[in-house]
DNA sequence: CCACCATAAGTAATTTAGTTACATTTTAAA
DNA sequence: TTTAAAATGTAACTAAATTACTTATGGTGG
């Protein structure tokens, strides 16, 4: 739950204090850990040029039971991450737990989404909006400030961007779409009435319709570009969390994607726009 | 780089084609993945009723040169992850790469921040939050998407919320603010100019002002509790990214701590708010 | 400057753990 | 019901790790 030292740090930081051998052994593992959680206490001592009870001792030091044990703490330390099923949060939890729960429950969200990557879908994605005339970033409640988020990101580039919360002004906008505009719709569940008869009419009308959504929803259904996110809020009694998350990281994605088809001058483009916000901040001191 | 297959998702999956003794084996592991990386083959053999060669076998099963390997191997899987030091975004990178880069960026953030977490400040914000009588989410910018995503969240509890990026607007409500009001102000950087005059004025004006921010910058000295957020941009040449994530789930974190003060009440106020989106919804066939 | 003590490192013996070969049992098919 | 193949277990064996002990090194007080 709390802060987990990493092994790996501790024996870099270490080195410093540590004697001839066990800087031998030190260094040894640091030039390949990955190795070093393979080979055997005496391959270990033969690479470091020391004996083998010098590794052993150099295990225990880092608080290991032994050898094997030091091995297997190592092999965890290389993958830095979050303990997989995270709890949801309970009543019964306090600031010592809820916190952690929630960001390790993110980030096995981000794992999961991660290992299960639309791509195809997300270089089709970044096809169409990188050829887009004017794009659209529509959703509703939660959705709304991703596609407020979305807007920001694009709006740097040299397209015409415009989001829209109001159904009425949703259903307008949909029906007056024309070929090169790119309607984008966000609902985590894709079964929200007004973004899907939205996307109806866009659909209709000629425009193309990305939908970042679930699997099979009726949003998907409607969409010529499907980007899948399948979340599972673990969250019944609370509020969803996660989801919005991987959305917003997937749309970083499409950023970065339609970054790196335009190319350098796109990069500048992107960078002047930067630098002209310079003049609102105050300067960092030195 | 790519999708990871997970040792112990593979054992869950592999269940339904094993045979007895294999079965015991792989549900013995299962039942406590931990204790199987800390035990014996001898131990774990008589956890699961199964001879010693049956674990072996049941290790090679799974790809691993023996079972030492496989306790390693399912080590690793336990702390699902990302490898350290994921890299910056390269314009080399095509659609194999980049939105990997961006999850594993993305995550390695989120576990930094969540070992670096200003408990104590959240349990204050958390405190100076329920007792507010009205809410402000000021961020401009990126932030402003921020902010209305919390706006979204924390219109849910009975507390008047309110989000304003107009900057004049800003400056008028930060100086009509009274005992009573939480200014909350959202600025990665903490150095635009307009957030940090408008946490001055509220500041002034009795308001409470909490800053989600970088540690010592502008805005932090200027608040009243700090919620820092020290995430380091690793992309120079592209969009900053991570820390507005950090920044959500961060917000999530101050929801849930409301919700978890409020109790039961709350929790079913809540409940009600979410009920009442149902309508706007296509149901879910079964 | 030498002697002695304390710490560090190595050698070899011992113990523990893991693996392999083989025997037995079980199961399914002829 | 027999038979063969797959599965599991037993016991012997091998490898790995640990401990106890010895030797070496380095620093300090006489």
């Amino acid at each position: 739950m709390n802060p987990k030292p990493n092994l790996l740090t501790q024996v870099a930081a270490a080195l410093p204090g540590l004697s001839k051998s066990e800087t031998k052994v030190a260094q040894a593992i640091l030039a390949d850990p990955e190795a070093a959680t393979q080979s055997s206490i005496a391959n270990l001592a033969k690479l470091a040029g020391v004996s083998e009870p010098s590794v052993n001792r150099f295990s225990k030091r880092f608080g290991a039971k032994g050898f094997p044990d030091f091995k297997i703490q190592l092999a965890t330390s290389l993958v830095s991450g979050v303990r997989y099923m995270s709890q949801a949060v309970e009543p019964s939890d306090d600031i010592a737990s809820y916190p952690y729960k929630l960001f390790d429950n993110t980030i096995s969200s981000l794992i999961l989404a991660r290992d299960a990557l639309p791509t195809e879908a997300i270089a089709e994605a970044v096809d169409l909006l990188s050829a887009a005339n004017r794009i659209l970033f529509l959703g509703l409640g939660t959705s709304a400030a991703v596609a407020k988020d979305a807007e920001h990101k694009f709006f740097r580039f040299n397209t015409p961007v415009t989001t829209q919360t109001d159904p009425l002004m949703l259903r307008m906008l949909a029906a007056g779409g024309i070929q090169g505009d790119v309607f984008f719709f966000i609902s985590h569940t894709g079964r929200t009435k007004a973004i899907v008869e939205a996307a109806e009419l866009a659909q209709a009308s000629g425009a193309t319709v990305i939908g970042l959504t679930s699997a099979k929803s009726p949003l998907a259904r409607v969409s010529d570009c499907v980007l899948e996110v399948n979340v599972t809020e673990n969250t019944d009694d609370y509020l969803p969390m996660t989801s919005r998350i991987v959305q917003l990281v997937l749309i970083d994605t499409l950023v970065t994607g339609v970054m790196l088809r335009g190319g350098s001058t796109l990069v500048e483009h992107v960078a002047r726009i930067k630098d002209s916000l310079r003049a609102t901040r105050y300067p960092v001191k030195k």
